[in-house]
RNA sequence: GGAGAGGUGGCUGAGUGGCCGAUAGCGGCGGUUUGCUAAACCGUUGUAGUGGGUAUCGCCUGCUACCGGGGGUUCGAAUCCCCCCCUCUCCGCCA
C-alpha cells in the first residue's frame, strides 16, 4: 500500500511513477472513491456521535419512567439510521480498499524505464562468460545426471518438477544450504526456521494473495498455503508490531523449501532443474529505517555476490527496468549466473527494496526516540536459491574426466572434491 | 479428538448492560527534592480513522473506532447470546 497522504496531496507524482510500471490502476477513480469514503465517514460518525450523546442523557433518566420510555422510542429511529449508514460505509470501504490495494509502489527515480529485458542495465560482471568451458553441456545431458537428480522417480512420487536428489547430490544440496546459512549468519543475518505453511492473512500481508494466489499450492482442509518463498513466512514475523528504533536494522535469514505451481509456464524452461515446483532456498530479509534502504540493498547485493565469488560462479548484477518490477518493488537488482552448457544467464537471486509498501500492508512499524511511530522499510533477496546455483556449477565445473569439481568452500560439507561418475577410459 | 479454565492498554490485573477508552499497580517519560545514584512525592502515558484550527508537515483540538476474531440481541455491549481462533490444565490418539 502506498502512502495515502502522498497520494492525496501529490497525485500527479504518484501517477507518473505508477505509469512506468505495467499494472492497470486508475488513480483518479480511486481518489473519487476516497472522497466518497471520507464524506460517508463524516456522516456516519456524526450520526453515531448524536446517538452516543443521546444515550448519555438517557442513562440519567430513571429507568421505566415515561420520559425514559419516550426516549427509547425516539432512539429507535436514530439507531436504525446509524445501522444504515454503517452498512453504506462498509460497502464503500470494501470497494475503496480493493482499489487501494491495486495501486503499485512507484519505482525509484534511478530505475530504468523499460518494456523488455533489453532495458535492464548490467551494473557489473564477475568472471567471463566468453571464456572457454571445454566440457560444458546442458546439465540434463550430463551422462550421470539422472542417477543423481532423479526427475523420473520424482514424477512417480508427486509429479513433474519435483526432483529427487540422490547420494552425493543430496549431500551436495545440503552442503549448499549449509554454506549459504553459514555465510549469511557471518554477515549478521540471524537465522530463523519458519513454518512453510501459512494462513491466508500472511499471504495477503506480503502481497501474494490475491495477486499470485494461482501460483501457490493450497490446502483447503485447513485453509493453508505452501510458501513460494521464505519471504512469505518471515515477513510476517513482526506483523502488527511496533518495534523499538534501537532494534533496527533487523537482519534475518531463513532456509525453507519453496513451492511454486508455475502455472502458465508449462513448456518453458522445463528441462532439467531450471524451473521446478519444489526447491530449496535461503532467503535474506531486512527491516530498516527509511532513508537507509539504498545502502542496505547495496550491502545485501555485495554479500550475495561474495558467496557467488566463493563458489567461483561467473555472474552479473542487473538493475531491473520498470517492466520487471512487481507491484511492491521500488527497486530490484537481480543476480544471474552464467550457465555455460545452456549458454544463458539464470536468475539465482533477486534483491528488492519495498520501501514502506509491504510494511503498510503487514502493519510493521517502529517507535523513534521521540515516541513517534513510523513504518519500517523492508528489503529481501535470495541468499541463495539452490537448484540454479547447482545448475551453474554442473554446467561450468565439469572436468575432463566427466566429474563435477566441488568448489573449495563446499568441501567441508560435501566431504570430497569430485562428485559424479568418471568417464570410462 | 474429549473435558475444564481463560484471552482486557508495554506488563500485571479490576471491571457482568448506560456514569468505561476502560480502576489500580508496575514499567516508561517529565518534574520536585538530593553532593551523585537510589528512594519518596507530583504530573504524564496506546493505536488508527476522520473533521476543524494553526505561527502548516509539526503541534493544538473535536469526533469515531479498537477490551482475541466474526456475527447477533438491545435505544445502548468489554459486559448478554452464537460461531471461530488462540493459550493453559487433564484425558485420549499419533509422528
Amino acid at each position: 500500500m502506498i502512502d495515502l497522504k502522498l497520494l492525496r496531496e501529490q497525485p500527479e507524482l504518484v501517477k507518473a511513477g505508477v505509469a512506468k510500471k505495467k499494472f492497470p490502476c486508475d488513480i483518479d477513480a480511486f481518489l473519487e472513491l476516497d472522497r466518497q469514503r471520507r464524506e460517508m465517514i463524516t456522516e456516519a460518525e456524526n450520526t453515531r456521535a448524536r446517538q452516543k450523546a443521546a444515550n448519555t442523557t438517557m442513562s440519567a433518566l430513571p429507568k421505566g419512567s415515561p420520559e425514559f420510555k419516550a426516549k427509547v422510542a425516539e432512539m429507535k429511529e436514530l439507531s436504525a439510521q446509524v445501522k444504515e449508514l454503517a452498512a453504506k460505509l462498509e460497502a464503500i470501504e470494501i470497494e475503496w480498499k480493493k482499489a487501494y490495494l491495486t495501486i503499485p509502489n512507484p519505482p525509484f527515480p534511478d530505475v530504468p524505464v523499460g518494456t523488455s529485458d533489453d532495458d535492464n542495465v548490467c551494473l557489473e560482471v564477475w568472471g567471463d562468460p566468453n571464456r572457454p568451458y571445454p566440457n560444458a553441456v546442458p546439465h540434463w545431458d550430463i551422462p550421470w545426471f539422472s542417477k543423481y537428480v532423479d526427475l523420473e522417480r520424482g514424477t512417480k512420487i508427486t509429479g513433474a518438477g519435483f526432483p529427487v536428489f540422490v547420494g552425493d547430490m543430496a549431500r551436495f544440496v545440503r552442503a549448499l544450504i549449509q554454506f549459504f546459512i553459514e555465510e549469511d549468519t557471518k554477515a549478521g543475518f540471524i537465522e530463523v526456521s519458519p513454518p512453510i505453511l501459512v494462513n491466508q492473512f500472511s499471504g495477503m500481508a506480503v502481497g501474494q494473495i490475491p495477486d499470485k494466489e494461482g501460483q501457490m499450492y493450497y490446502c483447503p482442509l485447513d485453509d493453508f498455503y505452501l510458501i513460494p518463498t521464505a519471504e512469505t513466512s518471515v515477513t510476517n514475523l513482526y506483523r502488527d508490531e511496533i518495534l523499538e528504533e534501537k532494534q533496527l536494522p533487523i537482519y534475518h535469514c531463513a532456509y525453507t523449501p519453496c513451492f511454486r505451481r508455475e502455472a502458465g509456464s508449462h513448456g518453458k524452461d522445463v528441462r532439467g532443474m531450471n524451473r521446478v515446483h519444489q526447491f530449496d532456498k535461503v532467503e535474506l530479509l531486512k527491516w530498516v529505517k527509511p532513508g537507509t534502504a539504498e545502502a542496505e540493498l547495496a550491502s545485501m547485493v555485495d554479500h550475495v555476490c561474495g558467496m557467488l565469488k566463493k563458489l567461483g560462479l561467473t555472474h552479473h548484477r542487473m538493475l531491473m527496468a520498470t517492466h520487471d518490477l512487481s507491484a511492491p518493488n521500488a527497486k530490484k537488482i537481480d543476480l544471474e549466473v552464467w550457465a555455460a552448457g545452456q549458454k544463458k544467464w539464470l536468475e539465482v537471486s533477486s534483491c528488492s527494496i519495498f520501501t514502506d509498501f509491504q510494511a503498510r500492508r503487514a502493519n510493521i512499524r517502529y517507535r523513534d526516540e521521540e515516541g513517534k511511530v513510523h513504518f519500517v522499510h523492508t528489503l529481501n533477496g535470495s541468499g541463495l536459491a539452490v537448484p540454479r546455483v547447482l545448475v551453474g556449477l554442473l554446467e561450468n565445473n565439469l572436468q575432463d574426466d566427466g566429474t563435477l569439481l566441488v568448489p573449495e568452500c563446499l568441501r567441508p560439507w560435501v566431504g570430497k572434491d569430485r562428485i559424479g561418475i568418471p568417464k570410462a577410459k
